[in-house]
Order: C-alpha cells, then sequence, then structure tokens
DNA sequence: TATGAATGAGGTTTCATTCAT
DNA sequence: TATGAATGAAACCTCATTCAT
C-alpha cells in the first residue's frame, strides 16, 4: 500500500535534515530515518541526493511565489506591495527557518548546481520585486533613474540577509518591525528628508 | 630552503579551485596540484581541508578590512564614507570574483563552520557600515528612526548580492556605476522626492 | 537476505589474514577478499579494525573457556583437571594455528588494545588455573607455599610459550606427549625427587 | 662535529617510544624527538624504522646475555644457576620496563620480523636454560625424563609472562619474591612432596 | 512499491623516507 | 654528519546507490 505522501514526507525531512547539517554533511539515511521510509526508497522518488535538493528548492520556491502572488493579488499601491512583499517573504521564512537556510544557503553551495539547476523561479521571484518597482515608477512614486533590476536585487539581498540573521539569530525586534523597518529603509533611504526637517 | 610562500600559493590555490567545484566537490589533491606541490605538504601548513577554507575566510577578511579601513581613513562626510564603502567592496569582488565565490557562497555552507570559525572579522565588518549610519545620524544627515545594526546588515546584504551577481554575471554595468547606483539607492531610497517633484 | 554467518566468516578470516601478515600488516581489504564479501561489509559488522580483532579475542576467548569448563567438568582430582587443562589449550592452539598466533603474538601488541579491552576473559582463564591449584592445596596434593595467582601465571606462560611453539614449529613431539610433558614437570619439578632415587 | 653515542642515544629513545606506542603506533618523528635529533639523522644510523626493532632486540639480547653469563659465571650448582638465571632476568626487565615490553610484546608482533630476522640470540637464551638443565641431570640433581629444550622453553615461557605482568601490573610481590617463588615452583612443581609431609 | 543489506569507488590523511642544503 | 621541509604512496573508512527479495 503506497502512501501517496511519501515524497512529500521526503521532501520535509530533506529539509530538517539539510538545514541542520548542511547538504553536503547530511547523509541520504538520516533523509530517509527522518521521514520514516528506507533509504532505497528515497530512489524510487528522486534520482538522487542532489535531485532532492533541486526538488526541495523547486517546490519551495512554488509555494513562496503563490504566497506572493496570494499576498499582492488586491493591492494597488507600489508601496503597499513592496510592504507586502517584504512581510510575506519574512513570515515564510520565520514559518520554517529550516527551509529559509536550505533555500538560502545550501542553494548556493554548489555553483555546479547553480550552473544547472533551472533557476527560472528565482528570477521570477526577483521579477516580482523589480515589477514592483517599474509600476511604482510609472505611477510616479518611485525615482525613474533607479535601475529595477538591480533595485530588485538590491532589496532581495538585504530582504534575505536580514531574514537569515532573523532566523538564525537571537531575534532582538519582532518579525512584523523588521520587515517594516526594512521596507522603510528601502522607501526612504537613509538621507534626512529636508521636508522631515 | 623552504619556500616562505609555499603557504600561501596553498592558499591561493585554494580559493580558485574551491570557486570552480565548490568546497565539498574540490578535491585536497586538486587544491596541491594547482599550487605546486605534494599532496601531504598541505598537510605541514593547514590542520584540514576545513581548516584551508577556515584560513582563506580569516585572511581575506583581514585583508579586506584594511582596504575599508585604508579606504575610509581621510573621508569625514558619512555619505562619502558609505560611497567609498560600496565601491572598494565591489572592487574587491571584481579583483577576485573566485574570492567573491568562496566568501559568500561557500562559506555559507557549513553549519560547522559558522559555529567553529571566529566570525568576529565579519561582525567587524557588518560594524564598519553600523558605525558610517550612526555617524550620519549624529551629524543630522542620516534619519535618526533607523536601526543601525538592521540597516548595516540590509546594507551589507543588498551589496553583497549585487557584487556577486555583478561578478557572475554579464556586467551589463560598470563597476563604478553599480557601486554608486547602490548607493543612491540606500540614500535616497525608491521612493520619490517631494522636493524633487 | 542477509547470510547470517557473514561476520563469522569475516571473523574466520581475519583470523587467517592477521595470522598470516600481522595485525598491523594485514589490510581490510584483504580480509574482505578472504571473507568474500566487499570492504564496506565489513564496517557493517564491526566498528574499524581494531574491533576486529578485539571481537576476535573476545569470541576465542568465550570458546575456549567453554572447552576448558567442559574437559574440566567431571573431573574432581586437581592434578587430573591440571593435565586436561593443558590438553586442552594444546588442541585448541593446534585445531588452529592461525588463532593461537592472532592471540598470543598479535593481541599483546597493542597497549591500547589491551588497555581499552575487556581482559576479564583472560583474567577467568588464568582463575581456572588458579582455582585448580588451591583445590590441590585444599585437598592435600599441592604445596601450600604456592601463592596460587603467581604459579597460575606461571603455568599459562609456560603453557602458552609450548603450545605456540609446538603449533609454529616441527613438532618433533606428538600433542599428547607435549602437554602431558608440561604438565609432569609442573608437577614433580625438575628436582629429582629423593624417593624416587 | 659527530656524537660518538648517537646511535645509542637513537636506541635508547626506540626503546621508550616503542614501550609507551608500539611499535607500529610509533612514528619515527617521536624517536627522533625523544633522541633529541633530526628526523633525517636516524636514516644515517638505521636502514629504516624496522631495522631500528631489530637493532634494539639484537643489542638488548646481547646486554642480556653477557649478564646473564656473568652471572652464571661462577656458579656450579644447576640449582643455584637456575635461581641466578631467574634473578638476572626478573632483575633486567625491572631495571627497564620498557625494554621488557618491547623485547616481550614488541618483537612478537611480526611474523614476518620473526621469520625474517636472525633469531640466534633468542635460541642461545633458551641453550642457556637447557644447558643448566642438562648439567642438572647429569650431575644427577634434576630428573632424567625431562626433555631439556622443551622444559628450557617452558621456563621460559613462565618467566617471561611473570616478569610481563611484573613490569606491566601493581607488583604485590616484590621482585626477589617472585624471582625466588617462580625458580622453587620449577626446583620442586606443584605436587606436595611426601618427604615434606 | 518497499526494503535494507551489500557494494565499491574514491577521498582525506598519515608518515616513513628522501635530499638539497 | 646533520637537518627538516617536502614528498607521495597507500590504507582506512564513508556513504550514495543498487538490487534481490
Amino acid at each position: 500500500m503506497s502512501q501517496p505522501n511519501k515524497r512529500q514526507r521526503i521532501l520535509d525531512a530533506a529539509i530538517q535534515v539539510f538545514a541542520q547539517y548542511g547538504f553536503y554533511n547530511a547523509k541520504v539515511s538520516q533523509v530517509a530515518r527522518q521521514a520514516g521510509v528506507a533509504d532505497g526508497t528515497i530512489y524510487l522518488y528522486f534520482k538522487n541526493k542532489e535531485d532532492i535538493l533541486i526538488q526541495v528548492f523547486r517546490e519551495s520556491m512554488a509555494e513562496i511565489l503563490a504566497r506572493q502572488e496570494e499576498a499582492l493579488a488586491g493591492l494597488g499601491d507600489p508601496i503597499e506591495k513592496l510592504e507586502a512583499f517584504a512581510r510575506t517573504h519574512f513570515i515564510a521564512v520565520s514559518t520554517s527557518r529550516a527551509l529559509a537556510e536550505v533555500i538560502t544557503v545550501e542553494l548556493r553551495q554548489s555553483t555546479k548546481f547553480m550552473r544547472n539547476t533551472d533557476m527560472k523561479p528565482f528570477g521570477r521571484y526577483l521579477g516580482i520585486i523589480a515589477r514592483i518597482i517599474e509600476e511604482g515608477q510609472e505611477v510616479g512614486v518611485f525615482a525613474r533613474e533607479i535601475h529595477s533590476r538591480m533595485a530588485a536585487r538590491a532589496v532581495f539581498g538585504a530582504i534575505d540577509e536580514l531574514s537569515l540573521s532573523w532566523a538564525m539569530g537571537k531575534r532582538q525586534t519582532s518579525l512584523e518591525e523588521a520587515a517594516s523597518q526594512t521596507t522603510m529603509l528601502f522607501l526612504n533611504g537613509l538621507r534626512l528628508r529636508p521636508d522631515h526637517a
């Protein structure tokens, strides 16, 4: 009798184990034990160890992309969208610290992996940010001089770094506050605004 | 007569090999061959394979810290300092793309590494940014509401992500431009300034 | 289906290989080949190379202890017991010269081994001899001045040396004769008995 | 300027190091450090690591053979000779526990070693005991039925085992007592003598 | 589908030995 | 003679993957 969710159980187990030990130090047999299946069973669902990581990435990105799209769906204001995006990312990361570590840390580790894997989901993620920025420029709330893809990358780097340190760290600030401060920083910049003076 | 630079030769070789294959896929014998020494020689200078990575980190951080301190030495204006910091980071990364990959990608993979290694140099790096922000707040050019450590982390994440993608990528923009755009983004934010309207 | 005797096959192979090459010169892959298993299979049954030696010791001591207890079971006379003990030891050694070499030669080499391994089985072996001597003293056939533990050690040393040289050597004498001569020596001593004169 | 005793210093160091770690676990560089010479210097005096062990054996046997011959020189009575032999062996062992371990333990370890090495010194050692026994038989104090070479081996085995356990152990008895008890055991045997009754 | 015992390729590391000085 | 940095062969062991059941 096959468990229809066995594949998912293995993916979930892999996220936990990869996050704790790192992809290369994690053993397939650990993933199997955590998933409650036999070692060999894993190879009925995945081509090899690296394939597990790829699938983790694929499905996790699909999940967070869906969440982002849902979160942004009803919103019109680019500023609100940016805030929503940051908040959603922080929440996703805080929901599963393990997932965050796998996505942000393990994923980068293998140049080979980066080169062979379909990075489109990541590109789409960056694209969401870039689109928000462009919308803001179109409606005249964001400065037009800004290169949207570069800014998107900067925004992602900042959010990623903060959420990682937040997930791994001592959490001096609340999740809400961290997300909101990050957005404010990007919206207003560091520079004191003359009209605030 | 022992070559006084043999240790450095091994470190340089390791940076190349680790960047190309990733730390875990790199073989010690590859590092040895690249360095032009025998396999065993490596163990005269390093405790084990991971120790090479740790030393790469240590020395590279020391190097870039020194460069940053030198770059910031004569400057007083926090805005100029932030620009100088970003530019110096971009230059360092572009000078050795391999080193950048090792530091930003390989370094993160090993929880063991993160736990066992003295992370103070990285803390100092963040500290430099935080200090610049605080100075800006003191002299009244930066907004006081900003949490300096968090902002520093965001700035670092953005610069790191951008410089890495710049180093690995197709470089549509010049180094100078990339660094300057990054700084502008952080100084002014995305939001269109009323006084620009 | 796992072969339930695979562990035993490895132990038997190890005895042969260790006896022929010596523990430190023997290669794990030789043991594997002799046992007809893959190298890695050994590590399913043993912690490491030294663990094989420890298990050989453990099981061999258990075996010879059982044989000695069986041989002595029906006997009452301490003199007969001593003869039986010596004969049983000689037979055990002659049955497996390789095992004898491993136990008496290889075992001693490793201080680490001596320190880490449970030496109680060996103590029990000595204890059997000591007990025979004490029984003889109690019933008045053995001299009371003799220190039983020391004498037991001497008896063991003599029997061990003789059985080993017998097993390794040209066997000028029969097994029976060698065992019986050894016992006689210890019973009567070298000195010509006045009552024999 | 060559130290004329450097070879001896290395041999002494080797005895200490081999005894502590065992021949195979001992490192040549440890011997060198203990001897206060450079690693390479060892190879000016010895062919290789095993050659050090062989020379240790050779010189130590020569030394103890000389001591035995000296101890037995003035004696006529075979019984006194046997006592003297045992005492001398025990003293030699107690003088250098390290030497005892090397001779009795390390020497045996390598079948290869035993086969390739000139074992004549050991044969001579056994010969001394056998000769004493034969003299005793000739003058009528030892029983003629005894096979002298076998008895010699038994005596050696007993003395060796006792001295080893004495050297490694807790020394419940004094050296003198141990030697004397051993001799008594071999002279009189375990059996209660009718004329003692 | 599921199992898990068995496989065996291959990497890290050690350390006896060499040799340029 | 003496040094000790450098060498590089080789072995233990791991662990991803297979396959007979």
